[in-house]
RNA sequence: GCCGCCGUGGCUUAGCUGGCAGAGCGGGUGACUUGUAAUCACCAGGUCGCGGGUUCAAAUCCCGCCGGCGGCUCCA
């Protein structure tokens, strides 16, 4: 049920023509002074609860404006899903009679009318209420609930000792105690462009495209190779842990009755697009699809645990404008989403444990080492004191200490969660990893299961994005190259996201050809290779390949032609002081790339060979 | 969304007490044929974010909008 509340100094009506579903009405107009119009839009599914919790809200707004009369109007306009004719009078009979310690009028249904009306214009003379059922009750007092919460803060000791905040000594644990202020106090004290956004940019990996909306940015061809590097590396990771990979539409109907419910707590962080018909909104994660999907199948114990995994390209979320930055937060990004069914908490717990551990495996593999993030968990206090031994067996992963967030109640889907944050140059903290148990959502999907005595059951489910949003993956492998500078070091990319891995320069023009085919036998073993054949000196050809960050920097010339060997400057052994040169056989220099890059996806280079023939893309 | 700062060739920027829009890098052409972080010369390239206003005259002053950055708020 949708409600318009119009205080007005007068409101009056005229009564034109019947239609078919007309009330008899025998006066002809009416009108009356200091009113509160209820404007109301009775909708399919509306019942004795609804109407109910509707007069409560009128009673409440004429309180509030200190008025006794209320005229109730019925009118189509507020809502696309209206109730049938007879359901709607007789739910408008009923708040009509509801409220009879009020002097009620009611319009008559049915009959096209003309109105005027004059609004007071103070500050609560227009309001408008939305009254759903039971559930949507629910979910308004869980929204209350969240305002009122509060988080109770500790430090989970390697030792297991569960320490409240103020009490724990964060001696040698400074990016810790950085985090924990980002979260309690959400306070920082530098201010500075970030140094990604920089490196980003100049680097061509990702740009602002302004022609898009805030928040959606283009990715040159060494960005798009290294996103499609980190994409292909999650989403192998997920399926050798046991997912299917399922693809689903971006897309779904605002007013489909399981996604609205979802919905209507997370307001106006939607993009909305406006179909033929319907209004449809774009999706935040992949949950939707799969879960749609997973209600839909026939499931059995046998089944679980069931794993499904999507990429998501992308994942829309409206955030507001003065939140984003750079690869840091966007309004358009990519999701490794997994959701894994299981029958019930043990199993889910076992679930937790093991895709902890494949997050902090990813993570590793991806060139992000523990002591690059911080870990939170987050618990209800019944969760926690019921399954205090498995909370507390999480830091032995790590053996660091964690920062918990404790609440009283449950007011979100999950009774636990972990992240992996990254706190940057800035002491901004950004969450990448991340997996809840979710108490919730099968019901309100309607996902069950068949367990072995026969009987449907709602399964438990796992939330699992091993690296979080791919951007951000990008976003804190770029901050982290500011943290190599500013301990001394040269900043680089790991050798296997390097969109070039090794760049011959040959000393002169007349070691080209010679330059080409070393380049050719790297090519052959699957490693990204260029040649900068530009008529410029080899000084300023090493300076072009060092600010590009590339790991191998190969010179050619005489002496290496007699001697079959490379001369080669290791960048991750080098300092902007004194670089770091080898000699070494094409052979060495190839095996040891393939020790570096071992096991993860490659891609072929993502520019043409000759620095000659490269545009510039800004 | 709110508050503050910023927006000048592809990039980095000078000019901002109103008076001809300048440079470096990058690009093109030519010379040089190079041994480890910028070789030299010449040439092209600008609706000064967009729209309005003040003025004889606006990149410069005023208003609005767009975009970026920082802070606040928010983050399923």
């Amino acid at each position: 049920m949708k409600l318009l509340l119009i205080h007005a100094d007068y409101m009056e009506y005229e009564v034109k023509k019947r239609t078919r579903v007309a009330e008899d009405f025998d006066k002809k107009s009416e009108r009356i002074e200091e009113v509160l119009v209820v404007f109301t839009s009775v909708e399919k599914g509306d019942d004795e609860g609804v109407v109910e919790r509707a007069v409560e809200a009128i009673k409440e707004v004429a309180e509030k404006v200190n008025t006794s009369k209320v005229l109730i109007y019925p009118y189509a306009h507020l809502s696309s899903n209206l109730a049938d004719a007879e359901t709607a009078v007789k739910l408008l009979k009923e708040i009509e009679s509801k409220l009879s310690d009020l002097e009620v009028h009611r319009a008559p249904f049915g009959w096209y009318k003309a109105f005027k009306i004059s609004c007071k214009g103070h500050p609560l003379s227009e309001l408008s209420r939305e009254i759903g059922g039971e559930e949507e009750i629910e979910v308004t007092k869980a929204l209350k609930d969240e305002e009122k919460v509060v988080s109770y803060w500790y430090i989970l000791t390697p030792e297991k000792q569960l320490i409240e905040i103020d009490k724990f000594d964060f001696t040698g644990y400074e990016k810790l105690q950085k985090f924990a202020n980002y979260e309690i106090a959400k306070r920082r004290a530098v201010d500075r462009i970030p140094p990604h956004v920089e490196f980003m940019r100049r680097l061509e990996i990702a740009d602002y495209e302004e022609a898009s909306d805030s928040g959606h940015l283009k990715y040159y061809p060494k960005g798009r190779l290294i996103k499609s590097l980190l994409e292909t590396f999650v989403t192998e990771k997920c399926i050798e842990y046991g997912a299917m990979e399922v693809e689903t539409p971006i897309m779904y109907d605002r007013a489909h009755p399981t996604l609205r419910r979802y919905l209507e707590r997370f307001p106006a962080r939607q993009y909305i697009l406006k179909g033929d018909k319907r209004e449809f909104f774009l999706r935040f994660a992949a949950c939707f699809g799969q879960f749609l999907m997973s209600a839909n199948s026939t499931i059995t114990y046998r089944n679980l645990p069931l794993r499904m995994y999507e990429l998501t390209r992308y994942s829309f979320r409206k955030e507001q404008r003065g939140e984003l930055v750079g690869l840091r937060r966007l309004r358009a990004f990519t999701m490794p989403d997994m959701h894994t069914i299981v029958k019930d908490m043990e199993e889910a717990k076992q679930e937790f444990f093991n895709q902890y551990r494949l997050s902090v495996d990813v993570l590793r593999e991806i060139g992000l080492e523990p002591d690059d993030y911080e870990v939170a968990i987050r618990v209800t206090r019944d969760f926690y004191e019921e399954n205090k031994d498995f909370v507390h067996s999480l830091v032995d992963i790590l053996k660091k200490p964690i920062l918990v967030e404790m609440w009283d109640q449950r007011f979100f889907y999950f009774v636990l969660k972990f992240e992996f944050n990254f706190v940057d140059a800035l002491d901004k903290a950004s969450a990448l990893s991340t997996v809840q148990i979710d108490v919730e959502n099968a019901e309100r999907y309607g996902i069950t299961y068949v367990d072995s005595d026969g009987s449907k059951k709602y399964p438990l489910i796992l939330h699992c994005s091993a690296s979080g949003a791919i951007e951000r993956v990008m976003y804190t492998l770029l901050e982290k190259a500011q943290f190599m500078i500013d301990k001394g070091k040269l900043p680089m990319l790991p050798v296997w996201l390097s969109p070039t891995q090794v760049r011959i320069i040959p000393v002169s023009e007349r070691f080209l050809e010679h330059a080409k085919k070393i380049a050719e036998k790297l090519e052959a073993e699957r490693i990204r290779v260029d040649v900068d054949d530009r008529d410029e000196t080899l000084a300023k050809k090493i300076r072009d390949a060092s600010t590009e960050w590339i790991p191998y920097i190969a010179v050619v010339g005489g002496r290496e032609v007699e001697r079959g060997k490379l001369t080669v400057t290791v960048r991750s052994e080098s300092t902007l002081k004194e670089q770091k040169k080898v000699e070494i056989s094409v052979e060495e220099l190839i095996k040891r790339i393939h020790e570096e890059c071992n096991g993860k996806p490659f891609k072929p280079l993502c520019l043409p060979k000759l620095l000659s023939l490269r545009p510039g893309f800004r």
